[in-house]
DNA sequence: TATGAATGAGGCTTCATTCAT
DNA sequence: AATGAATGAAGCCTCATTCAT
């Protein structure tokens, strides 16, 4: 009997499911057409199209659409934090390039959606409706911080990094990374054809920016005597 | 008596100074209000409010919005070629890093009119109206481009700088800049203070961005003796 | 238990049959307006006003004021094509100015709203907007003028008619029922008080236009002797 | 001395002179402007410029703009009268279809600046600022309507044309005239090649109209016996 | 006197959000 | 709960007219 009729909970359970399928849908179409036609071009309408739904029904899910921006820019955060955490771990078992290298690779590996959060997030600040979602990302990002400070800490400790203070050291490499999204859709170039190649030079440059003394092409490395695992052989 | 009464051409001319100076009334409005309140924000009726004239004078001197914007877009590249140009003038008398460390300089000058012109581009690209003003902005791109091509090439020839397509010298700079600009706005790090010093270690980062075989703090270089730490291995 | 719980279907029924009673408001607002206060100087904010809804909602049901003005052309020549196609049955069924009559009824009917279609025309040919929808326009038109075309050219054969180009005859009954519907407007007559009798006559003459031996080349009559019934004397 | 320092006198009426040329120079651009872009598309200043002078001085010609408008109907209506005065007078000389003849052709000449004219008094009534214009145009037109009241009279004692009222006839001539206007520039029909022939079959049933014996009140059309001027040529 | 820069009312259209069904 | 029709504030742009030079 149970399996024909049932459980009140379970229909509320099976609800609450169809309910977040739903709000992905939402924020996968958002997301989509973001990339497709540009922030401006994006109405709440045409998402509610794409994802199939009534335009109505958005407005269930998310206050305002501002909340549908700040959704796609939190998601994108935490995935950002997880490759970083990764990251983080290999650098402190050893790999001292290991973080700004997975921070590179995780920015760049759809820079498309990278470059777009960065676009929201200019949208948003001073919006007073997303605030708090807001000061979330502030939060997540802050916490990267620390786990980077702590670490490029060691680093430098270690000798491996310049003694500066350790966000110099992160905040170059931000920086560079937001500089080779946005390379990557600048229109005024001549060459893109190689980015491939380019993205990788760009980021040897981030992997060693800021390493005690040297700058090695990351490609020819092979054996060495500065990189930390050197001890290991 | 020339003096008492002015010919018609030099009243003409009188007006035209006027209108001129009009013009950079608007733009000088637009700009600031962009910079305060942030593009989406700032409409035709507020630019003229600010500028002191009515809403449809604005359209004698623009024949859209659009043109506002990308005039001032105009105007700060002129000003950034301006300085690019100095720096390679320097470069090729034999200050290797005085094209990077200008490009970097000038950027960093005013960042926040740097990040808005970057945005404004991000707006009005796919834009009919202006398409040949964006035309030309590519071209004053690429010239500046070819320049760089040009003396870059020659710093390779000379052992100077990692024998890699001579683009990827400039691009790692332009993005490492671009990263720069944005630093100084997120609103998400925690160390902002220092922020001079911080800029100085990017663009020492900048400088020697491929380098050939080593990277220098700028602030430490004296004597050279490259690749210091094969020595010590 | 049907009636008393309409399914999801009924209730989509009764709003498409709301949203159309709308649009129907909309059109005889707005044609209201353009009657009573001229093409010119009916806003789409004073349609939404005399409908009875908000601007916004007149956008709902048409893309563009231009789409307002064409729907109003559309249905008034469907109206006049039904007219036509009574009449040209008529015509085949023996009564020859019956076409001609019924054409010349329809247009004097309503002389304000057939002027105000011709005045629209004249507003909307050239606009792209709604280009498709004149096109179907001049479609209907054509096709009336095929069925014109093929009775005249009976009316022709069977003596009925004066022998010369069959799109002579209805060309020259459309100029004479245009112009009659203009006369009705015209502020410069001293004589409107009658216009009835006036219509009459001058139905008269469109329905007798290129009767043989009605018409003679003007340049070609000298004394009579052409007429029809000549040869009676 | 006279013909080196002209008088006073003599400068003020060059100065007319070349006032008066201005003003025309003023209406011919508006016209050719009216005729070629719309009357939609005409603005104030367009017209200084095709006119070749500023737009202010257009205001010192021109109250405002509907003037310019109302100017070019009363220009146009003088010419029609010339005509038709002309043609009135050999039709009281004997030729009894020279009058409506006349009309035709006047109107006929200039197709597309009749309509024009026709276009610009819809624009124009009820506009407060040109009534008087408006009201000296009409009389004009009821001062021609005399004049053909006259005539017609005599036409019809004469046993010429049919006993009905006398502007019966003019303004079946008149709204045929109005509608074949049209014909010239309506975009629907298939047939607009021969126009010239066209307009002559059209202009034939203008003279002709309401010539005794060709009008039937379709009403009473059963049999016939017509061809009452016969007898008496 | 001739000029044209300046003006601002007013038109069309968009779209985030609400709410009755 | 889901819907989408309705709303109206707000934005861009036009152009007849004015007026200081």
């Amino acid at each position: 009997m149970n399996s024909k009729t049932p459980s009140a909970a379970d229909r509320i359970r099976e609800k609450k499911k169809l309910f977040l399928n739903r709000e992905q849908k939402i924020i996968d179409a958002a997301l989509a057409l973001f990339l497709s036609d540009g922030i401006d071009r994006v109405t709440v309408s045409s998402i509610a199209v794409k994802a199939g739904i009534g335009k109505g029904t958005v407005y269930k899910h998310f206050l305002t659409k501002n909340e549908i921006l700040v959704r796609i820019m939190l998601d994108y955060e935490e995935s950002i934090t997880r490759t970083l955490a990764a990251g983080i771990a290999k650098a402190e078992a050893g790999e001292s390039g290991a973080a700004a290298k997975a921070y590179f690779d995780s920015r760049l590996q759809r820079p498309e959606l990278d470059r777009l959060v960065q676009h929201l997030e200019v949208r948003l600040i001073d919006s007073e409706d997303v605030a708090p979602q807001l000061e979330q990302l502030h939060l997540m990002r802050r916490s990267n911080e620390d786990s980077l400070n702590s670490m490029i800490t060691r680093l430098i400790d270690r000798g491996v990094l310049e003694d500066v203070p350790p966000h110099y050291h992160y905040l170059a490499c931000w920086a560079l990374a937001q500089g080779a999204v946005e390379l990557c859709f600048s229109r005024s170039w001549n060459y893109r054809l190689d980015s491939e190649e380019l993205m990788k030079f760009i980021t040897g440059v981030g992997v060693t920016i800021g390493n005690r003394g040297q700058y090695r092409d990351p490609s020819k490395v092979k054996s060495s005597g500065s990189k930390s695992d050197s001890g290991k052989s």
